[in-house]
Order: C-alpha cells, then sequence, then structure tokens
DNA sequence: CTAGAATCGGACTGGCGACTCCGTTTCAAA
DNA sequence: TTTGAAACGGAGTCGCCAGTCCGATTCTAG
C-alpha cells in the first residue's frame, strides 16, 4: 500500500525496538495501560527519547504490543483449528483466548478511549482473528457440539466477558475450571 | 461510631450535593472515571469548589456514588427475594444486578486501582450486598435450580463477567436474551 | 429586617506525565 | 580507519487536572 522503501533497521534499533515491546507487554499486563512511558522505558533499559522514537505515542506502543498478541494468538488458534476436530477445537480455542487475554480487556478500553477508531494494523489483526473464531464457530455448530442460534458478536462478547469473570476470580484453579464448566454447558445446545 | 453530632445542612447545601451526586453518576457511567471533576461539577450546575466541599477528594465521590447504587440494588434484591420463590427470585436478581451495573466493572476498578481496600462506607455495602446474593445462591441450590458446586465468589465473578459480556454486545436486545439463555443453562445443574 | 455564619464560585497552584530537542555516542559503508 | 548518518539519553517544555483559597453571596435564627 504505501510502506514500501523501509530500510531495515540499525542493528542496535532493531534491538531496542524489541526489548520496549517486550517491556511494555510485561508492565502494560500486569500493573495496566496507566503506567508512565518513563517507566517503561527504564524496564526496557533505554530512554524515553528512544521510545518515542519508535512509536511516536503511548498509544501507537500500546498498539503494536496489541497486534503482536493477536497475532500470536491468532496463529495458535489456527493451529488448534487444523489439528482438532471442529467442536473439540473450538473449546480449545475459547480457553487459549480467555486464558491469552488476562488484562486485555483493558488495552481495548484505553485505545477506543483514545477515540481511535482502531487503526489500520490493528484492524488487520483482529479481522483475521475474526475470522479464525467465525470459521470454529459454524463448525462446532454443525457438529452440534454449539446452539446454532449464537452469532460471531455473541462469541466475540462471551469471550471479553469471560475473560473479565476470571480476573475477578482468587487465583484458584478449581473455581476457574467450574467456570470454564458453566460457560461451555451453556454454549452447548438445549 | 464517630459520626454524631452532624448539624443537618443548609437547605442549599444539601441541595448541591444531590445534585452533584446526581450529575457524578450520570456522567461516571456515561464517560467514564477519566472525565475531569470540573465537568462533573458544570454538569451539576456548581462550582468546583462546591464539590470539593462535599467530597474532599474525586475518590471519595466515586465512592459515594457507588454506594447509592449497590444500596438501591441491594434494596430491589431484598424485595424480589422477598415476593418470588428462590429459583425465581435468583434468576431475576442476577439480571437486575447485570442491568444495573453497566459501566460499574470500571467504578471498583478505578477504587481498587487507587490503592483503597474499599472505604469503610463502600465495604458496609457491598457485605450488605452479598449477604442478600449468598442467600439467594443457596436458596435457589437448595432447590436444584443451580448447580451445587459454584461458590459465592463464582457468582460475584460471573455478575462482573456477564456485565461485561454485556457492554461488548451491540444494542440488541434478542443477542443479550441469548447471552442470558447461555449463562442460565450454564447455571443450572447438569 | 438584619447580622453573621454557612456556602458558594472560580481563579490559582502544584505535581505529574506525554512528548520534544539537541549534544553525545554508536554503527556500518567505503 | 575514517566519517557522516542513524540512533541514543535524559533534561526540559507544555498542558491537564485534582485540590486550595478567599472575596462574594445566600441562608436562617432572632
Amino acid at each position: 500500500m504505501s510502506d514500501a522503501p523501509e530500510r531495515p533497521l540499525r542493528a542496535d534499533a532493531a534491538r531496542n525496538r524489541a526489548k520496549l515491546l517486550d517491556a511494555a507487554t510485561e508492565v502494560f499486563t500486569t500493573r495496566g495501560v496507566g503506567v508512565p512511558t518513563e517507566e517503561i522505558a527504564r524496564a526496557a533499559g533505554v530512554g524515553v527519547g528512544t521510545l518515542f522514537r519508535h512509536f511516536p505515542t503511548k498509544e501507537a506502543l500500546l498498539e503494536a504490543v496489541m497486534v503482536r498478541r493477536l497475532e500470536t494468538i491468532t496463529a495458535r488458534t489456527a493451529q488448534l483449528a487444523a489439528e482438532a476436530e471442529p467442536a473439540e477445537a473450538f473449546f480449545a480455542c475459547f480457553r487459549l483466548v480467555v486464558d491469552q487475554s488476562a488484562g486485555k480487556n483493558e488495552f481495548v478500553r484505553a485505545l477506543a478511549a483514545a477515540g481511535v477508531d482502531v487503526h489500520a494494523s490493528l484492524q488487520e489483526s483482529t479481522t483475521a482473528m475474526r475470522t479464525q473464531l467465525a470459521g470454529l464457530l459454524s463448525g462446532a455448530q454443525r457438529t452440534g457440539a454449539v446452539r446454532p442460534d449464537l452469532g460471531l458478536p455473541e462469541l466475540l462478547a462471551l469471550l471479553v466477558g469471560t475473560g473479565a469473570t476470571m480476573e475477578q476470580l482468587p487465583a484458584d484453579p478449581s473455581a476457574r475450571e467450574r467456570i470454564y464448566e458453566v460457560v461451555f454447558d451453556g454454549l452447548r445446545p438445549h
């Protein structure tokens, strides 16, 4: 489209960029998106100047983190979808997304609150994810494992909501499991 | 305990306090807790000075709003619990709480993030609510309408999570209804 | 009606945090 | 090695917002 010329980054620049992304992922997920940029820079072992040279805006950094996460999840989802039969794959992916989305709801909120209609790069990644999920859903419905009246919007909402449910729970694995039982039972027909 | 003397508020002061609470409830729920205090004061038709005289801190205002909401919900819950039989009351209250909690998750987060171990007044209200819900839950379990392995923590988490689910949904009443079907189905035994 | 106490309003302050600027350092092409 | 372009770091700027202060206003007791 438009990103044609792009000279390759200098070695140190590429290294710093990667360190920033890692640090930002870590800090944002554990301490929330409110953490000052300077702390992220410090965690990455670089100066704020460097941070803002790579990501012109705090929001841009947030977006980059989201994109990477989404891509990871989408890839694993695709793998699962290919390996297992529809119903099994569907429920496995549901777990995967919920488990991986700890704290991510807050990201989405932060981005949305920033007035952005989700920038191009993010748009792209979310679309890929949605496509995956839509396929999984209709596959599972075709085999009768999931009630047929659910659409993609409901599935998406349930994924986010189940993530929120898990965040509220004390770190008790058996309670988590019970929540999954409730939701999965509800997803099955009748 | 300690709030003994409390002279009654002057007429205008009481009026302004009420206007502030109403405005804050409205603004916080529709535009989020990040809205500057000045806007809340303007929405209430008073100056910031007045706002801070009634609520020494933005956080205190947030808390007051929460308390009022919780008390309202708790009262309605109690009423429902008294009028209907256990199972019916349980599910009706579940709906009530979820419907009324639009945007409230964000409040709780904001308070928790402020480092407060939830101040005394809020503590009290939440305890009342929890007691209500605990009663409702065990009642519904006794009649066999709800799976017996669920505890209060799971119920609380599911209430918050279902609220989050609803917030993600496009404003489509039938989709909302489908979500309730999923969750309620999952809550029932087997 | 009047005084003075309670309240009000909004200009002002202080601190915080996103982002900029530029002298210094590091890389890599020749 | 040399050299200039690329990248770095972090002190400094700027705007925003919670919370303060005090002269002006509005209640209400007598």
